[in-house]
This record gives structure tokens, C-alpha cells and sequence, in this order.
DNA sequence: ATCTCGACATTAGTGATACTTATGAGCTGA
DNA sequence: TCAGCTCATAAGTATCACTAATGTCGAGAT
């Protein structure tokens, strides 16, 4: 019986590989990998060379590290599968549990007020149904739901207009638009484009800038910050741009601002602060009790 | 330095292991698993263990062999990273490649004059282009344009009207509907059902059946076949229908029946016969000319 | 230029592990 | 009850995936 073992054994592409390959594309550095996965140096290399042999073809290129482009194709398909290993792990891991409480993960800023609509709408509805809503980051929402550490999330970021959000994967989870605002930008009361109807981003290019959360991910269509806010906390944001320390991308409904700090609409490029609500496809009936009404209240507005 | 291989490693899921899975989930039993895979029965015992413990609950039943509903999960989930795999190794594969003559895939009986006027408008326009045409089954037409053996593939099926296919995986490829036709018991001319306008499916109960190959897969919402044909040889199979040996479910496309069979429209349940044209997203521009020219053509009828 | 430092490749050795072979145990049907 | 399956278990082994140690290359600084 001729078996596996005694083949002259083609290598197979592991899991194991694929991440590895992943977060050398990510971080661009072999060392910084292995230091993420908890191998050494040489695990790594070894890893990633054994997907090179068995696709006879080189994935990164070294010195400087960077992905070629089959690598770069290759840790696109290793994203969406470790994400799906994700889905399928959290969907096991909670397929007898007693259904407790629904979470809903929001990024800062995303959509305050159709948030709180909802809930309140589905406490008429559903008084005893338990819902906990914590925060999550725009960057994390996509794995946070595909874990299952959140039912849903509301996730925010900047697109053109009508433009949906670019998140991972599509396929897998659900993303379903949830409200579109017009993007201001904060300046000091005393910033000399103070009093202006409108503004072009290029009027600020040599300007400091202080980057609002909203725009992490997405720094390439702006000019690059001078002093950064790594934060999410708005009064602190504010604070920064009062003190002349910079101006930074709001959306409109962000609410009043302080003394100090003037808004005025963003005119160009088109932009707009853009909302969506992830979720699993797989979501329980619980679960779309409240994805449901958040897309409901989207829909309301 | 803690480093990997001194944890108490918690093993993680592998390619090998959720191939072994579906595999024992598709066929019902771990020894033809273990053929199938080339493995020994064993291996794929203690693959499936693997899992198990890893994830802390069964995921097939024993004795008999039978997919609990975690396992069931878990397999859809293997399906398509397994599918998606195949998609970026094919990919990969093709990237430097010249690309030469576009390859077409066509199940028997698709929509053989969609693919014919659409090869026809297509050669007016681009008479350069070369196209290769090559049958495929059903069954194989989702791996086959994952695993890059054809750019495309006219797929077809059994379903309610309007209601897609039942294909895998609808995210990693594209599928738009090409044609919908009615379908047709074909019966031999003595048969006592003969002349009526229209059949049900439930006065055939317990007549023998011929399964035509677009049958394939849909089998449960059929009688069971007495006698079956498994090829796709139309003639072949009309000629067995002619004998008398049974019926069959024919789109009505099939065109002119020779003497000895009638064809009688299928009433109830309402099912339609349907294709579909499958293929990569990330189709090249070259490959893209072919499946427009196929999807304006369905657009055309 | 040379030196140094950081980053990746290479090699060798070893501990884990993923297989096979052999055997045992539990159904199923005659 | 006894074949004849099929899957689990056990034991042995060959492989291979990792670490540790070292080599090599390139970049930046003095």
C-alpha cells in the first residue's frame, strides 16, 4: 500500500505557515513575527520558506523586507482564512451555551445617538433581553466580532460618500451601512482659517495636525500629522486642538464643541464619516433581536 | 525566554486535520476518509481526536458515523478555507504566467446556445482571442474554477424559479444567472401518462426513474430511481427512457426527442432548470472579455 | 572606508509528533 | 453465535518543527 508517509511527501501549506506569512507581510520584519506568534527567529524564516518550496515561487523579499506580489496575494487569502478559523471557533465554542446577553461593541464617535435609539426601542419591546455594549476600536472590530468577543459592531471610519467602509471580508460577516455625516474639522478659535464657510484639506497641508481616531487607517489621504493623538477621548482631542496644538477631522455629529474650538465643514476631498454594523451571518435569533433594531433605527433616520 | 515549543502547546486546528474532517463528514466513515486522503484509517482517527480536543467536544459521532452539529459547522467552515486555498494556490500559480487561451467549463445540457452565440459575438469582436471549451460535471465546477482548471464554468441545476443554485461558497466566486427553462418528464411514447398536458411529480412515485445528470444532487426531492443512468450521454439516456426503463427530468431545452419519447412539462413541485456562470473575482482583464460575453448574452435572451 | 549593529539565512541537534503497524472492541447481519 | 465490518487504542518509529549557535549581508555612523 503506497501511504503518505513514504511519498516523497509535497509539502502542504499549514495553517501554521500562513500566519506566519501574514505577520511578516504585516510587520515587515522577521524578527518582529516571531516575537508576535511566540517563535524564534529561524521558526519563522523556515516557515515562510517552506510556502516559497512548496509554491515555487518567492513570497517576500528580503532586505528590505517586502511582500512580492504573490505574497501579497497570498496574505490576503491567509487573512480571510485565519478570520474564518475565528468565525468557527467562537460559533463552536458558543453552540450549547445558554444565550446570555447580547454584546455590541461601538467605536468611539460611530453613531451615539441611533445607538441609544435602538436599545431603547428594544427595551419596549424586549424588557427582559439583557444587552451590554462596550467599546471597541475600528481596527479590532472586524476580528472582535469574527471571535465572538462581540455579537455585533458598530464600526466607524472615513469614506467617500456611498462608499462602503473598506473591512475584511465581506463574505464572512455581515456589514450592513448604518449612517453617513459630514466630516468638520476642529481648528483653534484663533486659527487664521477661522470663519470660513468651507474647507480644503489642502489649505491645512503644512499645517500641524492632531489626528482624530476617525482617521487612523486612513492618514494616507491626509496630510501627515505633525503632533498625534493616539487616543479616542474627545475632550482630550479637543483640548490639543484649543491649545493651538493642531487641527483634527470630526464628524458633524460629534455634538457642541467647547469654547476654543471652532468646527467648519470639510469641503474637500469628499468625505464623509461613514458607520456600519458588522455581525456574524451565523447570528442567533437573540442576537438579530438586537442586530435587527440597530439596522431598523439606521433605517429610521 | 518562553518560547513555543516549551509551552504546554495548545494545539492548534491544521489543514491536515479540518481535510481529514470533511472528508469523514462527506463520506460517512473514517476508512474511506483514510483511502481517500491516502492516509492509514488510524491517522484519520487521531486527526479527528486532534480537533476534538482541541475544540473540547465531539464533533462526529461514532458508531455510526455521523456529523454532530458542532462538527457539521465546523466542516462548512472547512469547506471554504479548503476551496479558498485551492483559489489562492491557482492564483499564485498563474500570476507570471503568459496568459494564454481562456478556458470554459460547461456542464452538460447547461445552456449550450447562450455558449454558442455568446462564443460567436465574441470572435467578431476579438478575433484573436482563443477560448477553449471543456465539459465539466456539476458536482466538480466550484473546485474546478477555484483550483484554476477553467477560467470559468457554466453550471447548472434543479431549483425553485428565481432561487439560485445551491453552489458553494457564493463569496470567493462570482456567480450570475445565465438561463432559466422549464423542465420536462421525458417518458417513452407507451407510457400510460402519455398526452397529458402536464405532470406532477407525484404520480411518478412510484413509477422507475432514469435520473437525468441534472438530477444529480437533488435526488432527495425525487422519487427514488429504480433503474438510474449515471453518464450525461443524452442519447443514451433518452434511449433508455424509450426502452421503457423510467423516466427523466429533462430541461426543455434539451431540444428535438426521437421517436419512442415524449416530453411532458413538469407541473408540480415548480422547479425550473437553471445555469449559472461561475468564476474567479479576480478574474484577469482577459479572462473578464470571455465571462462578460458570456453574462451579456444572458442578458440578451 | 571601516566599524558596528541589526536583521535574516543557515546549520546542526533534539524533542515532539504525526504517522504506520498491530491489535482490541463494538455493531450488524447471516 | 460467528463472520465481517469499522473505529479506537497502543506501541514503535521516522519525520519534522523547533531552538540554539553561527554566518552573512546591508545600512548608517564616525
Amino acid at each position: 500500500m503506497k501511504l503518505r508517509a513514504e511519498m516523497e511527501s509535497r509539502a502542504e501549506m499549514e495553517i501554521r505557515d500562513l500566519r506566519a506569512l501574514l505577520a511578516v507581510v504585516r510587520s515587515g520584519s522577521f524578527t518582529a513575527a516571531a516575537r508576535e506568534l511566540g517563535y524564534t527567529q529561524p521558526a519563522i524564516s523556515q516557515q515562510v520558506a517552506a510556502l516559497e518550496l512548496e509554491l515555487g515561487q518567492p513570497l517576500v523579499q528580503r532586505r528590505p523586507v517586502r511582500a512580492t506580489p504573490a505574497g501579497e496575494r497570498l496574505a490576503e487569502h491567509a487573512a480571510r482564512i485565519l478570520l474564518r478559523l475565528d468565525v468557527a471557533r467562537s460559533e463552536l465554542s458558543s453552540l450549547g451555551e445558554a444565550p446570555g446577553e447580547v454584546r455590541v461593541g461601538v467605536c468611539p464617535l460611530a453613531a451615539p445617538d441611533l445607538l441609544a435609539a435602538a436599545l431603547r426601542n428594544l427595551r419596549a419591546a424586549y424588557p427582559l433581553l439583557r444587552v451590554r455594549v462596550r467599546p471597541v476600536s475600528p481596527g479590532s472590530a472586524v476580528t472582535d466580532v469574527a471571535a465572538g468577543t462581540v455579537d455585533a459592531a458598530l464600526a466607524d471610519g472615513i469614506t467617500a460618500p456611498n462608499e462602503p467602509l473598506h473591512l475584511a471580508d465581506a463574505g464572512l460577516l455581515s456589514s450592513t451601512a448604518m449612517a453617513e455625516t459630514l466630516l468638520v474639522v476642529a481648528l483653534a478659535s484663533d486659527h487664521p482659517l477661522r470663519g470660513r464657510p468651507g474647507i480644503d484639506l489642502d489649505m491645512l497641508t503644512d499645517a500641524p495636525w492632531v489626528v482624530a481616531p476617525v482617521l487612523a487607517g486612513r492618514g494616507a489621504a491626509v496630510p501627515a500629522p505633525h503632533a498625534v493623538y493616539d487616543g479616542d477621548d474627545l475632550p482630550t482631542l479637543l483640548a490639543l486642538v484649543s491649545a493651538g496644538l493642531g487641527a483634527a477631522l470630526l464628524p458633524a455629529s460629534a455634538g457642541p464643541l467647547p469654547d476654543g474650538v471652532t468646527a467648519i465643514p470639510l469641503r474637500s476631498p469628499r468625505l464623509v464619516h461613514r458607520t456600519e454594523l458588522l455581525a456574524l451571518r451565523t447570528a442567533s435569533a437573540r442576537q438579530r433581536l438586537v442586530i435587527d433594531a440597530l439596522a431598523a433605527q439606521a433605517r429610521a433616520f
